[in-house]
DNA sequence: CAGAATCCCCCATGATACTG
DNA sequence: CAGTATCATGGGGGATTCTG
C-alpha cells in the first residue's frame, strides 16, 4: 500500500504560512499510519496482542497472507519497534514474535477508529448505495 | 496506498473459530482505514475541518497533488459520506467542499493516533537506526 | 520450521492535454 | 474555475522455487 505524502515535510516551508496546521497534523498523523500501512500489518499486529506467536502459527492465523508477505511485514515492524524477535536456537528452529508496550499503545490509540467505523459502518453503506444508484441514474438521462 | 485486507470479511467463516477476536477486530479498523487510505484523502479532510473550500485552494493548499488525483479523492471522500460537494451555478464555475459531521468524528477519534506519533516519534528513529546498523554490520562480517 | 530469491502483474499515482 | 481523458510508470503484493 501507498499511504501518505512524506514530502508534506519539506514541503511544509514553501506551504501557505497562514494556516500550515492541517498540514502539520496530517504529517504527524501520516507517521503513525505508515507504521501500520501495507495489507497485512494490523492483521499481524492484532495477532500479536496477546502473548507471543510462532511465524507458522501467524501465516495460519492471518488468512490469505503469503511466507513472503508475512515475513517483510514483519522485518517492518520490527525495524519501527512495534515487534521484537526472538530466535531458539534448536532443532527444527523456533522464532516467537511479540508485540512491544509501543505497540500496546498504538491498539489502545486505534479503539478510537475502531468504535469510529462501526458507529458510522451503515450510514457510510447508505452514503455509497445513494452515490452509487445517482451515477448510475446520470449515465442513463 | 492499498490499506487492508477486504477480504478479511469472507475468510472469518474459514478462519480458527477458537480466537476470531483479532481477525474481527482487524476488520473493523480496516474499515476506518480504509476510508482514509490514498496517499491525499487526510491532507483534504484536514483542510476542509474548519469551513467549506474551493477546489483550486484545496489544490493550492495540499502541496504536491495533482488536479487528477484532487478530483479522485473528492470523489471517494464524498461517496463515502465524508465530504460534502456544493455547485453554484456562477459564471465562472464555483464549487465547494466540507467535511460533514462524520468527518468531524473522524478527527476526533484520529487525536489518540497523533498522540502515539508524537510521543513515539524518536523512539521509531531509534528503533530504525539501530535496526538498519545492525543489518549494515551484518552484511559485513 | 522459518525463511530468502526470483519473476510477474496490477493498480494507484503522475504527467500531460483538452473542455463546459 | 473545475473539472475529464488518455497514456505511462513504479512498487506493493502474489506465486513459485530453493535452503540452513
Amino acid at each position: 500500500m501507498f499511504l501518505g505524502n512524506n514530502d508534506v515535510i519539506e514541503d511544509l516551508e514553501e506551504a501557505d504560512l497562514d494556516d500550515p496546521a492541517p498540514a502539520r497534523e496530517a504529517c504527524t498523523v501520516l507517521e503513525a499510519l505508515n507504521r501500520i500501512s501495507g495489507k497485512w500489518a494490523i492483521g499481524i499486529l492484532l495477532n500479536l496482542s496477546h502473548g507471543p506467536v510462532r511465524f507458522t502459527e501467524l501465516e495460519r492465523s492471518v488468512p490469505g497472507i503469503s511466507r513472503r508477505m508475512l515475513t517483510l511485514t514483519l522485518r517492518n515492524l520490527e525495524r519501527d519497534g512495534l515487534i521484537e524477535r526472538t530466535v531458539y536456537a534448536t532443532v527444527p528452529p523456533k522464532v516467537e514474535y511479540r508485540g512491544t508496550e509501543m505497540a500496546d499503545e498504538l491498539y489502545a490509540s486505534l479503539k478510537g477508529l475502531t468504535a469510529w467505523a462501526e458507529r458510522h459502518r451503515d450510514a457510510i453503506a447508505r452514503s455509497r448505495d445513494s452515490y452509487d444508484r445517482e451515477q448510475a441514474a446520470a449515465g442513463l438521462g
